[in-house]
DNA sequence: TCGATTTGGTTGAAGTGTCATCCACCCTGC
DNA sequence: GCAGGGTGGATGACACTTCAACCAAATCGA
């Protein structure tokens, strides 16, 4: 009942306990394929991608539909960077427009544009549909709340300290103090 | 505790209930990061991606430490045009090689180098022991159970069925039958 | 007020994944 | 023995991600 030689086989796992290696298989194995899953099925019926739509999801969540480009970075957890090469291309296809901000010269504004907001309200339907069949259908309420729970544990671990920090400093190799937070998402 | 802002925002996950919306955007966000991280401490301390890193323990897997290159990508459940790209991208930085298949014209191997084989050996530890950090030490003995039983519902879910056909019709728009099972990875 | 640093954002190059297409070889039916 | 279809695999174009470098506006310190 499982493929035998998946991405992590005995091998690799070897240091982890048996029932931790069952669970890790199987767990990398479900992300993997949840996430092509997604992937495919946003971009068969919708005509954008996974990161569209979660570009889009963060404007039109915003009353003024208009969201400063560093803060999206921010609120998506992707780099600045990303955010630029990918609105430039949302740009080109017309889901979203570049404005730049008056109060501060550096600054530019991602604006929804009509197109991209037809565009989100075509594919959220489907999308959370999709999400439904493929995992909340088949989940128990206790189950739920176990996922939950395992994935806000694992973000807080990683998001706190320690693992934080090994993404800022990465080429300060004295052991200096290493930054505790830093930033990422504000807190309520 | 949480960012308000993620990929899912309440926008997307209006049609889901209150508990299953928490439950999704927890995972999102969770699996977002971990991969990320893997990632990069992989990149980091060996000088191998987690793609090279799958690869290479498919071919440790084996005792010729050579595999069929559609073998490998049934099994990673990668595209093939996926597996040749990045063979000739590890052929290129020594970490396999390719040799074609006397029993079959067509055919070709993949083989494992000696500097394929240390880069995978000097790099399994340190993954494993980030994966318990970041997972199993943070998780009770139930925890992991529940992670294991979550991940293979939605697998069997996404690779049975209606989901599996989904990916093998794409372009066939009339409504024939579709095919049920098709391959993947072979049970036993 | 002026230099130094930080911040917001863009750019280019290189690695990666997907899709569609293609080719060479195998296998089957005739 | 050869036409036709299926299979193993490579290739090119394009979308996406990361990294490093860069630039200009803002801010800070003296």
């Amino acid at each position: 009942m499982m493929c035998q030689l998946f991405p992590y086989a005995e091998h690799v796992t070897r240091w982890l306990e048996p029932e931790q290696q069952r669970a890790w298989r199987a767990y990398v194995r479900m992300q993997g394929e949840l996430n092509a899953h997604l992937s495919r099925q946003m971009s068969v019926d919708s005509d954008i991608s996974m990161a569209d739509f979660a570009v889009l999801v963060q404007l039109t969540d915003t009353p003024e539909e208009r969201v400063r480009v560093l803060e999206l970075a921010r609120s998506l957890h992707w780099e600045k960077s990303r955010i630029s090469h990918h609105v430039a291309r949302m740009e080109k296809r017309g889901l979203v427009r570049r404005e730049n901000c008056r109060s501060d010269g550096r600054g530019s504004f991602v604006v929804l544009t009509d197109l991209g907001r037809s565009a989100i309200e075509a594919a959220a339907p489907a999308h959370a549909e999709t999400v439904r069949a493929l995992v909340f259908d088949l989940l128990s309420d206790a189950e739920v709340e176990a996922l939950r729970e395992i994935s806000e544990k694992i973000f807080t671990r990683l998001t706190t300290g320690e693992c934080a920090a090994v993404i800022a400093r990465c080429d300060a190799d004295d052991p200096m103090e290493v930054v505790p937070e830093e930033g990422g998402c504000s807190e309520a």
